[in-house]
DNA sequence: AACGCCATTCTTGTATGCAAGATTATTGAC
DNA sequence: GTCAATAATCTTGCATACAAGAATGGCGTT
């Protein structure tokens, strides 16, 4: 629990929200909240507040909270924004590895390996998370970093359902493997573009992110 | 005034430090800030939480908000993110570009022609700011656009004294020139490419800003 | 005179109370 | 039976009260 009962609450109401314990649409009632956390209203209230401000559910005045249902085009863009991020992560990784960061995407690297290898495609997804971490830590660059978690854990409900197409598992594996290839490399455009296509969402594969969101 | 005080302050206050009036590292007493807009601390306390989620000012707890200070360094890296949206947003607006917006570019963009002929850089700094909307509403992504526009804001306070450097305005609009060029020949990468630089910070251009940091 | 410890004071964090707007239910008319 | 208007209820928004942790100042000791 964290230090204080507002953030605590925000990051409990943050979760429920993106494990899709409260759906999109759902109302969040401050009383309800409140008495479920076993806390009074004002902190609930604060962690709401927060909530609004990150683009997670939208307080209507006077009319209560409810969670922010993106719908399959907005969450298109984010994936367009994220691919667009990641590129940038990717082109600065290539300029400034270091040591330290050359090591740990090679580890988080070798891990997706194991998981892909062995099919498991839960395992891969936590690996794969870390795997792009190590990327965004490599680009020096603080505020991309932030940016980059950020969108990353928002994107993540729909990020998981992109693993269960058929092949996606190698598919993504062997662009991992041009990407590290690249920024190895030094190679700063040719990793740019190579994270932009692997992040992205093209043809297909829209309809399949359509379709699963529809499903849940 | 917004439809609730809570909306209202936050507004104020972001506008308050946005403005410069309360200066990084300053901090911002509950108390005062309640008696200074005549209302309790309540609506203070949470206009603080979202600037706090915003990333505007930090909460530390226990122990009091105070207005961040990027420094040079992470200023400079928000510039990055800066270009790296504009260029997405520029290369979607030159594929993507309608009637409408292609005549919203274009009237911006005589503007911005304008007070650059007539060298008053107040003004350009304005129509600059329109132009640059224009370009992320002709992408048509709104999560993009959002994202723009957040960030135009509060690199804001910087990006005035951009255009204090010589000739930085006849330079800044034949830049615009070559932008408005590629996005209506719908040349996507061209349009990206020269937003990038357009947005970006390079060489001499960085020293400039610590330097005008510095004597805020 | 300087350092440290304790008490006081101040600020933040949470709860509760009350007023006003929104929602729902009930009653009446057509 | 359906629709509308009005009353009752519920929820949010803001203020105030109280408790607990942090900052500050004074006092004593070395």
């Amino acid at each position: 629990m964290s230090e204080n009962v507002g953030r605590w609450l925000r990051d409990e109401i943050e979760n429920s929200i993106l494990s899709n314990e409260f759906s999109p649409g759902e109302r969040l009632d401050e009383t309800v909240l409140a008495t479920r956390f076993g806390v009074s209203r004002t902190p609930v209230r604060e962690a709401l507040m927060q909530l609004d401000a990150i683009g997670l559910i939208e307080i209507r005045p006077r009319r209560g909270a409810v969670v922010i249902d993106p719908g399959p085009h907005r969450v298109y863009e984010m994936f367009e924004v994220m691919a667009e991020l990641e590129g940038l992560a990717g082109s600065l990784a290539a300029r400034r590895l270091d040591k330290v960061s050359r090591e740990a995407i090679t580890a988080t690297h070798s891990r997706c390996e194991q998981s892909a290898g062995a099919g498991d495609s839960d395992a891969y997804y936590y690996d794969n998370e870390e795997f792009h971490k190590a990327i965004y830590a490599a680009g020096r660059s603080d505020f991309l970093e932030e940016q980059c978690v950020q969108l990353h854990r928002r994107l993540r409900p729909y990020r998981r359902l992109q693993l269960r197409v058929r092949n996606r598992l190698s598919t993504s594996f062997l662009e991992h493997c041009a990407i590290v290839d690249a920024i190895f490399a030094g190679d700063g455009d040719e990793a740019r573009r190579l994270l932009r296509t692997h992040v992205g969402i093209q043809g297909e594969r829209f309809s399949d992110l359509v379709a699963s969101m529809a499903t849940r």
